[in-house]
DNA sequence: CCTCCTTGTGGAATCGATTACACGGAGGAT
DNA sequence: ATCCTCCGTGTAATCGATTCCACAAGGAGG
């Protein structure tokens, strides 16, 4: 029944109405008669007519459509910002196309170029580098933008992240409660907000270290393409028994010098390991592994409904909630008797695997 | 430099030509004066002008976008093919907007009817069910489509897909020479061709089993959400020492008996188990599990050259290429002299990596 | 010197919608 | 009965591009 190429004129020819009629029925404007509202809707559902959205965008100088570019589709993190994302549009009545950088600033320009070419309503992103001028031109052009996760400093965008801090000085204890004494981080590219952040992530150490006499962690840099992430880093940081922390992919090029002849550093018996951002495969690796976890729902959702607030001309503020610890045995075996079943992951849909201590809830 | 108002009205003003030069710069028609063609790109330079790619769109009736809709975002195989599926349409010089139909037939048709409503220029899918009339009037139409991965029978529509049955061969035949006996399959929903593929997977086990006397394989049904795969399949299979092969998300469901304390079936010793999609973290879970990969990358750019073919008038045909076996330790130890470790030792919890056995690769 | 063709250019129609504006008729108030 | 509101409707302008067509200028060929 359904020609693609049925336009508002076949619908208006067909109920013997003028098309302005026709936009007004499609628009549920109040005043058309019932019985031209009958008739029109009879003829869209007789020809199966579709409003061409193009030539509505076009007129309306609206797409109702974000733009999500991510720096990692890869990453499981960046997947379940984005799942959550297009749902709280949805909710709303938008669309989103995603844009994966890949870590590349200038596949990140392509794409917000790209994006911005299409008259997309409002821009998502998560910065992979600090700006480039075609960014900061659209900001200052006025576009509706947020930044998630990551962000570019000193420009003027509403950023919707979590804070790791509370949970960072939680891991710290666990860590110190399990006889870690000598800490690393591998950080993602430095260029990035979320790269250079472990600096306020170690300064939030010795925050804790009140109780924990931890000397002022030991960093090291490494690229967080999981299979790319090369070089051990085991090569470059000659302390046995420190417990790490990066995100997953980094994670997962950090565990391999584990298993590298060179080193043989057993997880947990030789060295403790804690993660950046909770995965469904921590549950599944050898040791499960002691992540930090991010409430990418809500994050998600908070980006979206700050960017429609910008764009529907409200002034949204910037948004902050707390990551929480999930402890699983990578840095040790907890000790204490513990009653609870393993919370799983922060989803809330449960694999219910290991038990896992919980030091402390951010979200009740 | 760049207010976002600026049309080729503006540029042809600032050039002093009329917009239809302007134009036909643009899209480097060859009848245009080397003087003219200089002062437009000097004024396009001087506004910052971009194309209105809605306008732009709306006349020419090509929208140089591709949809691509898959069935589950949070499944790492997804992922890698909506990257390799954008990387391919990039290269020429199409964007790709990815709909995530988190396995639910009405979210699907969500997702179809908004790409149509856009005018996309072609659509990939992966369908979630057996074909909702709006897909199908879609095809009747004359939407340009091709599917990936799965595919609704009797529709003619090319299909880019991987085949297993080489793999899965190559796996029982391993399987075989482990000492397993049993063999189960869990499948994924019924209603996609992949969740009932197994019945043809299924069939492929008699083929390679006149070497080896494995009776018909037992199979199962689960859901194919990692988290939500919820009842551990173990006790609708009554039958120990039985490798298993399913997707990754099924997958880790299915491995949940290892630690259920009604169940404790020990991976591989108890139990052999194999995946169907191999994913980056298998090389990190206990045991490192054996897979079957599909040429993921490959998938997608064949995917990307058929639309792309279709779009543009040729004749497409549909694209099936082989899947091949990747050997951890899921599914017992190897046996063959492996050079740099103790063999035949039984540590319990296998950490690590190893250099994995390739039975047999196929593509060369 | 007068065609004829080529080349560069601008005017205007077009794509498919939305919407300002004008207009005719019905109904209420005076 | 006359006038003034509404109400429902249609005509036409508009969004920002592309492209057909007409036309002018200039060079080649007769």
């Amino acid at each position: 029944m359904a020609a693609s190429s049925v336009s508002i004129k076949d619908v208006a020819a067909e109920a013997g109405v003028s098309v302005a009629t026709v936009s007004r029925v499609l628009n549920s404007h109040p005043s058309v008669s019932p019985a031209s509202r009958a008739r029109v809707v009879a003829a869209v559902e007789a020809l199966g007519y579709r409003p061409n959205a193009v030539a509505r965008s076009l007129r309306t100088d609206q797409t109702r459509t974000l733009g999500l570019v991510i720096s990692d589709v890869l990453n499981p993190y960046f997947t379940e910002l984005a799942r959550s994302v297009e749902e709280a549009a949805r909710a709303l009545g938008y669309s989103v196309i995603i844009g994966n950088a890949d870590e590349r600033p200038e596949l990140q320009d392509h794409h917000v170029r790209t994006l911005l070419d299409r008259r997309i309503d409002g821009l998502l992103v998560s910065p992979t580098d600090g700006g480039s001028p075609l960014m900061l031109d659209a900001v200052r052009a006025g576009t509706p933008m947020v930044f998630v996760d990551r962000w570019i400093p000193g420009v003027d965008v509403p950023v919707v992240r979590s804070d790791g801090r509370a949970a960072v000085r939680d891991l710290v204890a666990h860590l110190h409660g399990l006889g870690h004494r000598r800490l690393a981080i591998i950080a993602g590219p430095a260029a990035t907000t979320t790269g250079s952040e472990p600096a306020s992530r170690r300064s939030a150490t010795p925050c804790a270290s009140t109780a924990s006499p931890c000397p002022t962690p030991i960093s090291a840099r490494a690229t967080s393409r999981p299979p790319a992430g090369a070089a051990p880093p085991s090569a470059s940081s000659p302390c046995p028994s420190r417990p790490r922390s990066s995100s997953p992919p980094t994670t997962s090029g950090a565990r391999r010098p584990r298993r590298d002849p060179r080193a043989r550093l057993r997880v947990p018996h030789d060295i403790g390991l804690a993660a950046f951002d909770d995965i469904p495969w921590f549950v599944h690796t050898d040791p499960p592994v002691t992540a930090i976890a991010q409430p990418t729902g809500d994050l998600g959702r908070a980006a979206v409904h700050a960017l429609i607030d910008r764009i529907e001309g409200r002034t949204p503020r910037s948004v902050t909630l707390p990551a929480r610890l999930v402890v699983r045995r990578s840095c040790g075996e907890s000790t204490g008797g513990n009653s609870g079943r393993d919370p799983g992951r922060h989803t809330g849909r449960n694999t219910g695997e290991e038990t896992p201590v919980r030091i402390r809830r951010s979200n009740p």
